[in-house]
DNA sequence: CGCCACATGTAAGCCGTTACATGATTGT
DNA sequence: ACAATCATGTAACGGCTTACATGTGGCG
């Protein structure tokens, strides 16, 4: 039995609901499920090509518009069996990478007016995004995919939980943001003369 | 001039506040920046070896306890100038994947029983995890690190995100795991019979 | 006529993970 | 004796990104 990689394991899920087409794939892994997994074109195809060689996908095929044919791939007996054996499993959680983090942990070394201005781009980035997860959301609810037996209660159950974690997100960089300014302030106020004004240290985001 | 990988970053980034050996960057990699950007060793010392040729570091080196010396790295002028010019750029931003809400995605193909398991397990782990934040978090805040003057409060403010973010992931993982009990009662009583108790829809657990 | 959406594939090269290799010192 | 910690490196392999390649049909 050949092993499958997380992105096989990705398509899998992508395809339990019912069959798609590669380029179908492609999309769905930029938006709606790009947000928390995402995979290039030319990754896609050839794992495709490796789930089908291993049974767990197959498809029908149709002349296409191109000079290839358009196949519909869907799960096989074997592939959902192989899916649902997957998702019990406690997940690898391996490498996970935050650039923005990363750079708070860096600040001390960079301007202060320009973390600034970083803070408040990332917190509209996040205020776009969170737009984004309400009004599919909204969609979903008024499916009343919020009934676990609803097909669609894993995608809306994402979105909970993207709705949950964002606007706390989105309240840390704003805060950061004003610490930035604060920052520069102390900065100018204590390096040329020696300042008098204390920090007027305000409350974290979390209260 | 050379450019410089992400991982180039981090490690520049690790050596903001002062010189390191490979050996401690290693263990930043793992825990107190770990649980936002990892590397393993075999990628540290090469990238180590890349940023001195690009003199962004350098090293004073001294005998070892193993057949090699042990070298000791810091920053250069020009490795400052090029974190700083970094750090205020937008992120790049790739590649977000979270296997959890990859899983929570295909939940309708797997079982509910198993999944219910899955996401203690996860509420676990995020509340160890968020322990260790707090203790950390306490540490630092005894030292005054909350003043973004303080060498520390970069470290500071990423725990201030950690903190805030990490109870509403927990939260939802319970959640998750209370809506695979109703789900398992559910397929239970609708599918050997037409059961005729409805669903007794709790709220999310964001309010 | 140029651009976009549809649709599928390949190639080059970097990034990351796992595993191998060496060897001194300190603790059980 | 055995294992762990300190300390630095290399090799093999697979994953991922960027870019290239091909061709139709619809829209402005």
């Amino acid at each position: 039995m050949a092993t499958v990689s997380a992105l096989g394991y990705a398509l899998l899920c992508a395809l339990h609901r019912g069959p798609l087409t590669g380029y179908e794939l492609v999309q769905r892994m930029r938006k709606p499920i790009g947000y928390y997994w995402t995979a290039q074109q030319s990754q896609i195809y050839p794992e495709l090509a490796r789930l089908s060689a291993s049974g767990l996908i197959e498809h029908d095929a149709e002349a296409g518009p191109g000079p290839r044919q358009r196949k519909t791939h869907r799960l096989t007996a074997a592939g959902r069996e192989a899916l649902a054996a997957w998702l019990v499993e406690p997940p690898a959680l391996r490498a996970f990478r935050d650039e923005a983090i990363l750079k708070t942990y860096a600040l001390a070394a960079a301007d202060p007016d320009g973390m600034r201005e970083f803070y408040l781009a990332e917190a509209e980035t996040y205020q776009r995004r969170l737009d984004d997860f309400q009004a599919q959301h909204a969609d979903l609810l008024s499916g009343h995919a919020d009934d676990p037996l609803h097909p669609q209660f894993g995608a809306f159950a994402t979105l909970e939980l993207a709705l949950a974690g964002t606007p706390p997100r989105i309240r840390w960089c704003r805060w950061m943001a004003e610490r930035m300014t604060e920052l520069a302030r102390l900065r100018r106020e204590s390096t040329p003369a020696e300042g008098s004004t204390p920090a007027s240290r305000t409350s974290p985001p979390d209260g």
